[in-house]
DNA sequence: AGCACA
């Protein structure tokens, strides 16, 4: 049977890949020995080398499938070998896609290093001290550090990439001499990488980061722990500084937030670019990109302590992040790039679940394609376990028309949280927040408009947010609507 | 000299 007419275990050609599979290398080849011989034909993107018993195989990933065919097409008609160290070197197109994560892109080379300090606290090495032990490699631009869940660790930006590769590579699982250490402090054993940075974003001197290029750079007095950095304001108050991409830690998670919910939410105030959630000390942490910092503040303002779903669930903590442009690799349940266009199947608006959500909200009669609606799979099939009290279980189910039919409404004023027409129409559940009633979405706009027509929902469970165009309501002027079509934005 | 395992 194996033998009949089946696939040959190999084939002379394989179908073209951007991943190459060389084979006869010399011992122990280098990744730079292996740019070496690739780089003519293309970008090199990843590498991963000594691969086989013998250590003798590699990949190469080049950046685009006609630079390895290139590559391929040369040496198959070329007189010469491909040669590595004299060694004849035999290529061909490797039966996979991509270079699956070969070291986790920690030793593509780059001048920014990132070190992880094991076994101590953030408060244990400060960073005079790294300065000093990585400047003994070269001169070292700027410094950030923080706090991660794989430990305290530092970004440490030298002037190019072999700086950076002697710096890692005479410290990378050693440990920082102890008399530059408290005493209490038993090891510390440095790991060291590649950071995908290049040139890290470090807006004031201050315990937590440095750039030693601008002495004039202002002095942070006070940059505190995780959120963004501050300023002294006029008033000589500290003040957060601005900025583009927001920090949103989310408190009382008893549902899942996923990316297309977040976007959902934050597509209410302007256009999102990209969206990356992530666990931080055990918490739920996301930071969420907008064009522009007005937009960022606007969206700030309004959600600042509200909850995603009524009853103090998913209560959204909103601070401006250090970040200007998040690093948003792929397309991922983690993370998200609304700015690539045509990204596979990925909409670029708040995702159009109409599909799902006339079944899932079971009665819904609106119309089949509503780029608002956010069906909230998730969140409808999770169980809802009755509660004492009659806390209700996340409401999505209710209201769904009301939203739908403010689709064609638009414009309460921009003072839709403080309407009286709001008063005592909170949510039965008042949750433990301060101010605006409730589920920051579930009531803007919905009963405002709808008043007349309908009832309060006193009593009542209250559907999820996903205020589009209630949020919008508030924007004062001027703000571009958030429609469908080619972002406006660029990067 | 013939395809890796995070």
């Amino acid at each position: 049977m194996a033998s009949s007419a089946g696939q040959p275990q190999f084939r002379y050609t394989q179908p073209p890949s951007k991943v190459l599979h060389l084979r006869n290398l010399p011992w122990e080849c280098t990744e730079e020995e292996l740019i070496e011989l690739c780089k003519p034909f293309g970008r090199i993107v990843n590498t991963k080398c000594n691969v086989g018993a013998n250590h003798n195989q590699a990949f190469v990933e080049f950046a685009d499938l006609n630079q390895a065919i290139a590559m391929v097409s040369y040496y198959a008609s070329s007189s010469e070998p491909a040669q590595v160290r004299g060694k004849s070197v035999y290529l061909q197109y490797s039966n996979r896609q991509e270079i699956v994560n070969n070291k986790s892109t920690g030793d593509v080379a780059s001048n920014v290093l990132l070190v992880t300090i094991e076994g101590v606290d953030s408060g244990d090495v400060s960073i005079d001290v790294l300065h000093l032990v990585f400047s003994a490699f070269g001169f070292v631009h700027k410094i950030a550090t923080f706090e991660k869940t794989a430990g305290f660790q530092a970004l440490v930006q030298f002037s190019d990439a072999d700086t950076a590769a002697s710096a890692r590579s005479a410290l990378d699982g050693r440990s920082i001499p102890r008399y530059l250490l408290p005493e209490h402090v038993a090891s510390c054993h440095l790991r060291i990488s590649f950071s995908a940075h290049t040139d890290l974003n470090v807006k004031f001197q201050s315990h937590r980061s440095r750039d030693y290029t601008n002495p004039n750079l202002p002095v942070n007095p006070s940059a505190i722990d995780g959120a963004g950095q501050f300023t002294v304001g006029p008033d000589g108050k500290r003040r957060e500084l601005e900025s583009n991409v927001l920090l949103a830690s989310i408190e009382n998670m008893q549902y899942a937030v996923t990316v297309d919910v977040l976007n959902t939410v934050f597509s209410a105030f302007g256009r999102v670019q990209k969206i990356a959630i992530f666990e931080k000390n055990g918490g739920f942490q996301a930071l969420i990109q907008y064009p522009d910092i007005a937009t960022a503040v606007l969206a700030k303002e309004a959600l600042e302590g509200h909850c995603i779903y009524d009853g103090g669930y998913c209560k959204l903590h909103l601070s401006y992040s250090r970040h200007t442009d998040l690093n948003v690799k792929g397309n991922n349940d983690r993370s998200r790039d609304y700015t690539i266009p045509a990204s596979g199947m990925l909409p670029a608006q708040p995702p159009s679940l109409a599909g799902a959500a006339p079944a899932a909200v079971g009665g819904w009669q609106g119309p089949p394609s509503t780029p608002i609606m956010y069906s909230g799979n998730e969140f409808m099939s999770s169980p809802c376990p009755p509660q004492p009290g009659g806390v209700p279980r996340p409401q999505h189910l209710q209201g769904w028309e009301y939203g739908q039919s403010q689709i064609a409404s638009q414009t309460p004023g921009p003072n839709a949280f403080s309407s009286p027409a709001y008063a005592g129409q909170g949510p039965l559940i008042t949750p433990p927040m301060p101010s605006p009633p409730g589920l920051v979405a579930s009531n803007i706009g919905t009963n405002n408009l709808q008043s007349s027509n309908h009832s309060p929902h006193i009593g009542q469970p209250q559907m999820p947010y996903y205020g589009h165009q209630q949020m919008q309501m508030q924007m004062p002027g001027g703000l571009p609507p958030v429609s469908g079509g080619t972002p406006a934005y660029h990067m």
